[in-house]
DNA sequence: TGACAATAATTGTCTAGGCAAATAATAATT
DNA sequence: AATTATTATTTGCCTAGACAATTATTGTCA
């Protein structure tokens, strides 16, 4: 059973963490299920992953620019929801193994023009399966619904708490 | 629909992500899906907490200490998950917070008892209302069934991702 | 036009985790 | 008992993200 308690708007409020209740850094907690998740998963894709001297986090921008959903420092930003500072180093490492290229735009002298190098076009095709598998083998077991509910719920989720931080 | 796999075992697997089709990095991913949770989540306790002078991170061995489930050093670490070196130098951030405090033990001189101190059992109570409140805003919307289906599915995700560990 | 605001990128400083190496102490084995 | 293996902790070096400050450029507007 789950507490239920009215809020000054008059709407019924469920509350599935109650007031003392013990919560993150418990196994009952989605908040730490969530990390540990996290943690296991990026963990498992970096084991993969070195074998193409890439780590998780630098696949995911080299992925955005093959797809054209960004091509400068702030949209890659942007799109992958990192600060622009921490893209900056990022595409540092990325450019440092030869993966990506930067070159200052001429219509506007402030942004930097982000793309993908011979090599790395060629890693970006060879990832795929690899990412798959290690996401099929989390997901032993996992009926073709519960594979939906789960990324409905997870979309869910993330959506209720970026609405959070606008309301601030 | 999905595609299915004969394995050399002759059992079959559901592949739900194909060969060379995308994924983390998409929203369609799991993995992607995970991480952006997390990261979310994390940024919104963090906010929250930091009127406590503490971080997310910084609340877990706190609370893992405040209920016995372990009192040294790389007892945190395992219940955690994290490695022994991060967590020495977790423990110095929280010793120079004045949360912690750390002693050589007397009857084996490898380990070092971890204790909380006065002002770590004080802060300890106060939090989990913060978090808990957190929690419910990222849970606004779900029924109580979707709650708990939520939960099964993160650990069943997270078990199938410690079990490809071991066989390595 | 000139002042001011907004945007792009970078850099410095912090927390945080992973891996590997080093040290010290205890346990196990021959 | 002496050697070897295991365990606990610390430290160094790496990736990675957050926040803040800085610089350069572009846009706005009075």
């Amino acid at each position: 059973m789950v507490a239920q308690r009215k809020k000054s708007t008059g709407k019924d409020i469920t509350e599935f963490y109650a007031g003392d209740a013990v919560a993150l850094g418990d196994d009952q907690s989605v908040g730490y299920l969530i990390k540990l998740a996290n943690q296991v998963v990026m963990r498992n894709l970096d084991a993969e992953l070195q074998h193409f001297d890439l780590t998780a986090p630098q696949w995911v921008p080299l992925l955005v620019l093959s797809k054209g959903r960004a091509d400068t420092v702030a949209g890659c930003a942007r799109k992958i929801d990192v600060d622009t500072g921490a893209m900056t180093r990022m595409l540092d490492r990325l450019e440092a193994k030869g993966f990506v290229s930067r070159n200052r735009s001429d219509e506007d002298r402030r942004v930097v023009r982000v793309e993908l190098t011979k090599a790395g076009h060629e890693i970006v095709k060879l990832i795929p399966p690899t990412i798959c598998s290690v996401l099929n083998s989390h997901l032993r077991g996992f009926s073709e619904q519960e594979f939906e509910t789960f990324k409905d719920l997870l979309r869910r989720f993330l959506a209720n708490g970026a609405a959070d931080m606008e309301e601030t």
